[in-house]
Formats: C-alpha cells, sequence, structure tokens
DNA sequence: GAAGTAGCTGTAAGCGCTTACATATTAAGT
DNA sequence: ACTTAATATGTAAGCGCTTACAGCTACTTC
C-alpha cells in the first residue's frame, strides 16, 4: 500500500496524491476531496523514510536530559512531549546521565537520526567551563538547539530559563531577616545554574554584612544526592562542630535528609531551624513538616522553550534569542517568614 | 556528504562501502579498512532516511506510557531508553494520558512512523473489558508488542509483570494476622493490574473469614489522586462513620494523604493505624513515619522486557509470552509485622 | 593449462516519496 | 472566436541508500 496504489484508486498522478498529502496548494476541491476519500477508504498513510528522504525531516525532536527519572527531569520532558505532540512533532528522548562524554555521544546519536531540533533539558547541559560547550555550538550549526534551564550565547540557540540566582538571593536574605545568620548551603550542581544559585546565596550574605565561610557551603555529590545521603552529611557537618539555625537546598531532596537529621535529633523546625529547597516537588509536601520550597515554573519554562522551537520553525525573525522567568517561593511549615 | 563521496574517496564502488556500514561479510580487510578510515576522517554518518526506505527500519522503538511525570513510569522510561540504547535502539517517547481513544490515536502515530516494537509501560494500558484491547492486538499484527506490567494474550504480544495481586494479598494478611480486621482499601486503577491488586485483597479478607464491605474498598479517581486528594477522601471516610484500623492503598502518594489525615487527626502510627503503600516511590522514604510499601521490582521488569524484546528480533523461538516476578514488601514504620 | 571454485567488487534496479518543470485545462478579456 | 493568464495535473528526475545479480580475480585441482 503505497503512494501509487492511491493514485491508481483515484486515477490522478502519484504527485497530486503528494500534493493532497502535503497539503499543497493548486489541487481542485473535487480532486483533494476524491484523494482525501480514497486514502481514509484505504488506510494508507505515507511511508515516513521515502518522505524524509524527500524532504529531509521527519518531524522528530530530539530531547536530551540527564535522567528521566528525576521528578523534576520528568515533568519536564512529560510537558515537552505534550507540547511537542500538539504541534505533530514527535519525541526522541536520550536520557544521557551526567557525563560529559556520554553527552557528547548522544547529541551526535541524535544528530545522526536527523531530528529536527535538539532540546536540552536541565542546567546540566550547559558547563561553567564554556570550552566544554562547544558541542552544543555544534550542533546549532545543523538544527535549532533549546536549552530549558541554561544559557550559552551562540547563534541558533535559544534559552529558556528561571532566574535561580534571584530566587535563592530572596529566600537567604528571608532568612537573615529572620534573624537567622548561622546559614549553610547544601548544593550538588556546578552547572551554570548551579553556580548561579550559589551565587544567590553568598551576595545575600555579602549584602547583609555576613562573612561567607567556606564550611557553611557544602557540595554534595551525585551519589549522596539522596535523603539519606544527605542526611549523614548534615550529621557529619554538626559532629564536626558548625553551627547552623537555618539550611538552605539546592534540590529538595537534600531538604528532606536535613528534615531527617533535625528529627533524629530533637531539632524543632522551624524554631530551631529553618529549611528550604529548591523545586516545589511532590516530596516538599509529603515530608512532615512540610518544606518551604522554590517553585521555579517548570511547566512555564517547557511551554515557552516548545513555542518558541515553533517559531524558530516558521522563521519568525524576532524570536526571542533568551527568555528569563522569575521562580515563585513557596513557604511551607519549614520556615515562618514573618518580615518579607 | 554522502555514501558517493566515501566512494569516490576510496575509490571503491557504492555498494562496497555500504557493506562495510552494513558489516555485511565478504569485504576484504584491505578494503574494510580503507572505507572505516575515509567514514572516521570525512565524519560520514549515513542518512537514516535513506537507511530506512532500504532496510525499512531506523531502529526505534516506540514507548507509550500514560504520564512520564508519574515517578513511578518516568523510572520505567529511564530504565527502558537505558538499555534500548545499550541495543543500538532509539526511543519514541508518547505520553497518552489515560483516555483510550487518545492511547488508540497514539498507536496509530507510533505505528505510522515505522516504529520497530512498541513497548507499553503501566498496567493502565490493558483493560479489562478486552473489547477495549483491540487497538494492542492490531499494533501487534505490524510490529511486536511488549506489555510491561500488563498481560494479554495475542500472538507477538510479550508481557513482563509483577504479582500485584499475591503482594496486596501477603500485605493485607499480614494486617490481619497482627489483629488488624478493619480494613480499607484504596484504590485508583482498574485496569487490569488494578482489578488484580483488589483481588488479592478481597481474597485475603475471605480466606480470614472477614465480610467485605463495599464502603471500605473505595475507588479513587485521577484527579483526586494526591496527598491533598487522599486526605479529603480519608477524612470524608471517616466522617460517614467507617471505623478502620488498616488502610493498604494502591499507591504511595495515597497513602501519604492518609498519613496527613492522621496527623490532623491525632491518630497514632502504626498503633491506631497499620499503613501500607504501592509502589516504593521515593516518597514512602520522605514521609513521616516512613512508609511501608510493596516494591514491585519496576527495574527488573522494564530490563527484562527490553532483552525480551532483543529475542524477539533476533527470533529466537524460546522467548517466553510471559514473565511474572514476585513483587517485595518493604517494612517501614507506618506497620509493625510482628508475625509474618 | 583448462576448468572449476571461492572470494571480492561493481552495476544497476529499486525503496516511496517530493518537486521542478512541462503540459493541459479552464476562465477571462477583447 | 482567439489570445493570455491563471489554475490544475502529469512527467520524470532525484533523495541516499540496500542488495540481487553479474563479473572479475586468484586460487585449486586434475
Amino acid at each position: 500500500m503505497n503512494i501509487y496504489d492511491i493514485s491508481k484508486k483515484t486515477g490522478v498522478s502519484i504527485a497530486t496524491v503528494s500534493r493532497v498529502i502535503n497539503g499543497s496548494a493548486s489541487v481542485s476541491e473535487k480532486t483533494r476531496a476524491k484523494v482525501l476519500a480514497a486514502i481514509e477508504e484505504s488506510g494508507y498513510t505515507p511511508n515516513v523514510f521515502a518522505r524524509g528522504l524527500g524532504l529531509n525531516t521527519m518531524k522528530t525532536i530530539g530531547i536530551m536530559c540527564a535522567d528521566s527519572s528525576d521528578p523534576y527531569l520528568a515533568r519536564a520532558v512529560y510537558y515537552i512531549e505534550q507540547d511537542l505532540r500538539k504541534n505533530n512533532y514527535d519525541s526522541l528522548l536520550l536520557c544521557t546521565g551526567y557525563d560529559h562524554d556520554v553527552k557528547v555521544k548522544c547529541m551526535d546519536q541524535l544528530l545522526s537520526k536527523r531530528v529536527d531540533a535538539v532540546i536540552l533539558v536541565g542546567s546540566n547541559y550547559v558547563e561553567f567551563n564554556d570550552e566544554m560547550n562547544d558541542y552544543i555550538r555544534n550542533a546549532a550549526a545543523t538544527v535549532p538547539v533549546m536549552l530549558v534551564n541554561g544559557v550559552l550565547n551562540a547563534p541558533n540557540i535559544y534559552s529558556t530559563l528561571c532566574d535561580d540566582r534571584a530566587a535563592i538571593y530572596e529566600v537567604t536574605t528571608s532568612f537573615i531577616n529572620n534573624g537567622r545568620k548561622k546559614l549553610v548551603y547544601l548544593y550538588n550542581s556546578r552547572s551554570y545554574s548551579g553556580m548561579k544559585k550559589l551565587g544567590g546565596f553568598t551576595d545575600a550574605l555579602k549584602d547583609a554584612g555576613i562573612p561567607i565561610k567556606k564550611d557553611r557551603i557544602v557540595f554534595i555529590d551525585s551519589h549522596n544526592v539522596s535523603v539519606q545521603g544527605a542526611k549523614k552529611i548534615v550529621s557529619d557537618l554538626a559532629k564536626k562542630g558548625v553551627k547552623f539555625d537555618g539550611i538552605i537546598a539546592a534540590d529538595d531532596i537534600i531538604s528532606v535528609g536535613v528534615l531527617k537529621y533535625a528529627k533524629e535529633s530533637g531539632l524543632s523546625i522551624p524554631d530551631d531551624l529553618f529549611v528550604a529547597g529548591y523545586n516545589n516537588f511532590d516530596i516538599s509536601e509529603c515530608c512532615e513538616p512540610e518544606l518551604t520550597s522554590v517553585d521555579n515554573k517548570l511547566e512555564v519554562l517547557c511551554r515557552h522553550c516548545v513555542s518558541t522551537l515553533m517559531s524558530v520553525f516558521a522563521e519568525d525573525k524576532s524570536v526571542p534569542k533568551r527568555t528569563v522567568f522569575s521562580a515563585e517561593i513557596v513557604e511551607r511549615a519549614t520556615t515562618d517568614f514573618k518580615i518579607k
């Protein structure tokens, strides 16, 4: 069952059938109707490979994310896939992990599949070390590259992101305004966005005239990013004699570890300790007490990313290269911000 | 840059280049090396569309899941994508939602993309009403269909699943053996697997000689499957005068709602109330007290599904049509099973 | 040394579609 | 009725690859 069958069935040439399929103009209404009826009746679907050969596109977008089982990234993938499909694009998903070489390899793989664009989901793709971003710039020479939560200034690269720095700055300032001066920051990513967040924390301290101490800024490597891992790290910190009355974490799961530590060591939250997380996951509502967190507007970012991509495809010249949204602080029971 | 360029560069015909690319035999070592070197040097990648036209496959598998932002399904997608890629297959992801018509449409879309197989992830694809499963059987006429957590007996359909019925039976029996007789079962899916779980619950009651009461078996529709939604449902149940000393839920998130209700109404867990969930999500470790749950071996299922698919591709005649794994009950602080 | 054989390699015919260009049809203007 | 332009359709040349088949070379074997 191919285009020739439809051609025979209707008595028109395959060119006309093709025109109908592609919605091209200059086909008479009568012919169009006849062809569509034949297609409908026979259940014919054009062969995508042949189509791809001719059009050099298969209406497929490559989505790269480090780990689609991460609730944050999973949600992003979901939103993106939904919106892409609404626009008649399919999604080729690659979970790359956090290793740079794997990312590069995956990018090659996507490009070799001739995807129409690549969407990089998550702040971990744009490295702070800019040389490592060459693979993204190279890709952009072939297809548009969309960054969700990452920034890279180069032709054909578009960014949609959330002002993470401002959000952490605000959280930190709220802690300070409520008398919490012994602050600890726990972070798990040295990506562009990870460093921005960290900057938000240190800037807030600076602006409040609080000295920045190295041992209060703790990096947690990926295999310790779990409830138990984070709990142990806070516990170790306390054992080392570090005092704290407020802990801000770059990811909710880390904060939950902090809560578990607090419970175990009899700390009362929020009286003895303020805790805030980031991402506003489901878990921030599941834990006890419920967690103050930063909602970084993932759905907004993702939808905007897709709509931007569609504008790029439409060769809309006024497409913004970078769009920044504001995060929203969702206060729950682990903090008590009297002063705003 | 195409196969002709490589042909020119090496002085062999395109047929030979093609043979090298496809690893076909009967190419001399010398020629092979020369061609590979040229490919390497020029960074040539075969055009997948042309390849697809010739071979009628693009080494792409369609993955359908209702909602990749659901932590359970997200993890499944992750495992499957990983394993598929290890086997040089790419993943075309479609999040279909729970609406039957959308599922059917998505299946068509996948088939029209000429995927090499379809993997349906999640128990919601196989409907208890068997007529509704025709779309799956039809698909299986074209490509192998793999079910993760679903069963359908038809040619070219392969199932990998977990014995959910046995798991719920065991949990329920453990509740009963510990003196909990006023049990409530909360479920959110009438899929094949959902009905099996429910059967596990009722069978356990039957075998223990406990009468089954309708108002203790509560269906929660999808928009109430959330912490707050579940909390309200339990609260309403209590208001209606239903007494309970044990609640078993078909999903962890529902159980967390139960915990929130218990806290609010001053119930002590596990003394006043046993609670068990299902799926053993991250959240079961985040909530307070930590949740007893059923680990249904998702990773095992997914990896087995992919390896089965590879066997199907290899035309291995001894591929099992159905493989059942046992779930594992992970006891945490919301129950206290003295007797096993 | 002729004939047969095994191992490589090349030729060319598709795969099913798109589209530039040529041609046929129709409508409009005089 | 006759030209001109606009519209509708057909023809055929690709797109870049795979692969059946044919052809060539270099060995055997008697």
